[in-house]
DNA sequence: GCTTACGGTCTGTCTTTTAGACCATCTATT
DNA sequence: AATAGATGGTCTAAAAGACAGACCGTAAGC
């Protein structure tokens, strides 16, 4: 991301919205975290334990991002112990979709990028 | 990514394909790739161009990814000085689709994710 | 009085990314 | 004749990012 400075104050360049978006949503976390909450709204731990090898601190991080950008709602229950819980925005769900049809991709070509690598090792010599 | 030792060799978990796939497309440089040989073949310094803020390192580094994996073919053409062609596979062209429905999504939802932006820093107040 | 759970933050280490120099060969310019 | 630029990379050192694990305060359960 470049920033230019622009007089007293910091400009953030968006030259355009793809590398924006992939900034925030182009990392495994984010997509990883917002499938998790695509059946419903999940607490901080709930989610550790669903994603399962995510550190407490990317999660927080994550989040928080994701919260930022709109993607979800963070309700913090002033109870003890605290309960915080994240639920997709509208966006959020929106965004949805377009995730599910890559993850689909994925799924059904899964086995070719497999193969690919495979043959990719069997065949050194032509590198 | 999670290695487990069995026994004498070391096996590499791929619990869901998910992650195997996002682990390689799921970061800026392989998006931004794919996308800029989406109309056609492009030359190694062609790419640089095209994508602009990108090392020579780290175009290196993912083209090599993406032809592993199956996405692109590398083409040199023993000339002085060399000509190195890129250009999507099958398998890559079958992953524009989806790919192309993120960025619409992207394109079209851009304003409200900076808006979500703004207003979350205009907020500080419950956090 | 000790452990567990909650939702995090902090610290030190390890890995990844980056900018920039370098390589060999040829063509075009000065 | 010297020099600059283009080709497609690799290498190195420094900066940035991710990770695991310790730590925090409060309260309930044992």
């Amino acid at each position: 991301m470049t920033t230019i400075s622009d007089g007293e104050e910091i400009v953030f360049e968006q030259p355009c919205p793809i590398r924006d978006v992939l900034d925030r949503i182009g990392n495994q976390w984010s997509l990883l975290i917002l499938e998790a909450l695509a059946p419903g709204t999940l607490r901080f731990n709930a989610l550790m334990r669903e994603i399962g090898d995510i550190s407490k601190q990317m999660l927080s991080r994550t989040l928080k991002q994701l919260e930022q950008d709109g993607f979800i709602t963070r309700t913090l229950y002033p109870e003890v112990p605290p309960r915080v819980e994240y639920a997709l925005t509208d966006l959020g769900r929106s965004f949805l979709e377009p995730m599910q049809q890559l993850v689909a991709w994925a799924e059904s070509h899964h086995r070719a990028i497999v193969e690919a690598r495979t043959r990719y090792q069997a065949n050194p010599e032509q590198r």
